[in-house]
DNA sequence: TGATAGACTGAAAGTGCTTTCAGGCAACCC
DNA sequence: GGGTTGCCTGAAAGCACTTTCAGTCTATCA
């Protein structure tokens, strides 16, 4: 099939026909104007080496077959993986090239906001639970490259939204209703500060009920840990070993929520008799946990991301549509 | 927001900021490498040209596209999900972009593979637990597509290899030790039937050394269901519904060891003192679940083929590498 | 027969970008 | 205070092609 173990260059197979690498460029471009023995010797070659355009190659890739990008989180957390796997599966029938790009700083992303508008030749963009500023923003917009977001929204760009507060809210309310008077939070901290935190939200819904109904939420109960197993539990810990401990506590996330569950096990705290624990996102390992939580449909809203994008990709309307996922409480055993 | 009519190149914008060219490139490709003022300043000026730098001109200078693709089965199964991860983490730092390419049926598998290697926009290509046949591997081959398979094997491609039989052997060892003698083993069918399945290696090597140990595994202890959560907790439920219930359970995946788990739970069965239960893969909720398993380091396994892969793309070299996985015992608290 | 237009062709000069290499500069180390 | 290290930076040399331009050759015409 191919005498070399290098592909070939527009020069190998110039030599294999013994001519100029002049006359193969001109076949490929102006083949009228190559008289015809040459034109076969040529193309004998170009068959013989098995040539491929590399330009041409790349510029197939771009234009023909669609390619949609994903900027994530470096997926370390679960919930980043389902919503990528709603996309993808969305994305998998429309013959659609699923390109991923993992950040793992705020200025990696910088990186791929600032050139991938430029440079990627894609058709689309999704980006994943990370905030995106006005210049960036514009970029996007000025350079055409169709975008949604999710969870981190942005006014002049489609979002796929998650109502944090209202989620906080109704973690309260259950918790409340099932007689809980002494609740703690328990957060994470690792995302980039200058956004609005969706544990914040998260946490003021909470609080907001609360104080409704006339509770304290009291420093010694909020607890905010970095997103590790490890100093979840710590933190799950130390709320479990104060003098007055709580009698339920809401994980901002189910990753948090699942650690607290460890905590408790090893505490030889009873769940739900002695701890009630609700988290926040439901997923795929909740089930498994039995854990009771705030679902936030996360498979659903990629693939909702995904129906956005194509829309605007077909009809490119200038006006961003941002949409909110329904929550729901899905109540298991733990609370 | 831009001044010229014409496309403004790499030296108009390193005239605007009043660098080389040669930053303006790095600022693009190794933003690292250049301070943070001059970064600034050259994206500002980036911006303020409108600047797109030429993809195509790109990919002639750099001799390679940047693309890295995988083809995974469709990411259902939280093990595929694992390796990805690992792969996706080893090839972050390298600036390489990461296609993923999803695929839910043979045919669609077919389709790629006959396709992706001609086209060449790929410097590299990784399967995940998926099948190729002689055919597709010499095309792979023959078009020099450096390609690095994971879980199941070929002779003439790199692979990242799992010992399925010793996997197997060391889970019948480590509950022979435990003292049972009553094992059932609970299997998927899922995967695709003209190659040699995983599960069966896994229960092969399970068999010989409890034959070794003159024990017998008969028929009614050895189920396999189709990869889903219910059906399995039903194959499960029926073994422990037996006049005779096995005393341990050996899952061919982690994620049927859970649904076991469950089962046992609704049966109020107790584990491990009634039921001892040893699954395989060491899912990250393996340890939530508190889980003994067979480990097959899935995030490593995902590195490891991205490096070999990488030398394979530098080196070219043409004999292909086989590299096994070590295994682990994993003891928790299920067995 | 000699002039000449026209058809082909290749050397070499771009093309827009990357990367190597070496120099400049500042901080650090006895 | 000289030597070492390490970070930034730009000049220049590629890269895989395309295009220009100056030929060479042949067929044609008076």
């Amino acid at each position: 099939m191919d005498k070399k173990k290098k592909k070939p260059t527009i020069y190998d197979v110039a030599k294999h026909a013994g001519v100029s690498i002049t006359t193969v460029s001109r076949i490929l471009n102006a083949p009228n104007k190559v008289n015809s023995g040459t034109w076969e010797r040529v193309i004998a070659s170009i068959d013989a080496l098995g040539y491929v355009p590399k330009a041409e190659a790349r510029a197939r890739a771009m234009q023909k077959n669609g390619r949609i990008g994903v900027i994530t989180p470096f997926f370390t957390a679960p919930s980043f993986v389902q919503r990528l796997r709603g996309i993808a599966g969305a994305l998998s029938p429309m013959n659609f090239e699923l390109v991923i790009y993992t950040v793992d700083s705020t200025n990696h992303l910088q990186r791929y906001l600032s050139t991938l508008p430029l440079t990627g030749n894609l058709d689309g963009l999704i980006i994943i639970s990370l905030p995106v500023g006005d210049l960036d923003a514009s970029r996007l917009i000025d350079h055409g490259l169709p975008t949604v977001l999710i969870e981190y929204p942005h006014p002049n760009l489609n979002c796929v939204e998650i109502d944090d507060v209202q989620g906080g809210r109704m973690a309260a309310t259950y918790l409340l209703k099932k007689g809980h008077r002494r609740i703690a939070f328990l957060g994470d901290t690792d995302l980039p500060e200058y956004s609005i935190h969706p544990v914040s939200l998260r946490l003021s819904g909470f609080r907001q009920v609360l104080k409704e109904s006339g509770i304290d939420l009291p420093h010694t109960l909020v607890r905010l840990a970095p997103y590790s197993q490890e100093q979840t539990r710590q933190a799950a810990r130390e709320l479990l070993s104060l003098a007055e401990p709580p009698t339920a506590i809401f994980a901002a996330t189910d990753f948090q929520a699942l650690s607290v569950l460890k905590a408790a096990h090893q505490l030889n705290v009873r769940v739900p008799e002695q701890l009630a624990v609700i988290g926040f996102d439901d997923l795929d390992m909740a089930e498994y946990a039995d854990l009771t939580t705030i679902g936030q449909h996360l498979d659903e809203s990629g693939k909702l991301a995904v129906e956005i994008l194509l829309t605007q990709m077909e009809s490119s309307s200038p006006l961003p549509r941002h949409v909110q996922i329904p929550l729901n409480i899905i109540e298991r055993k733990t609370a």
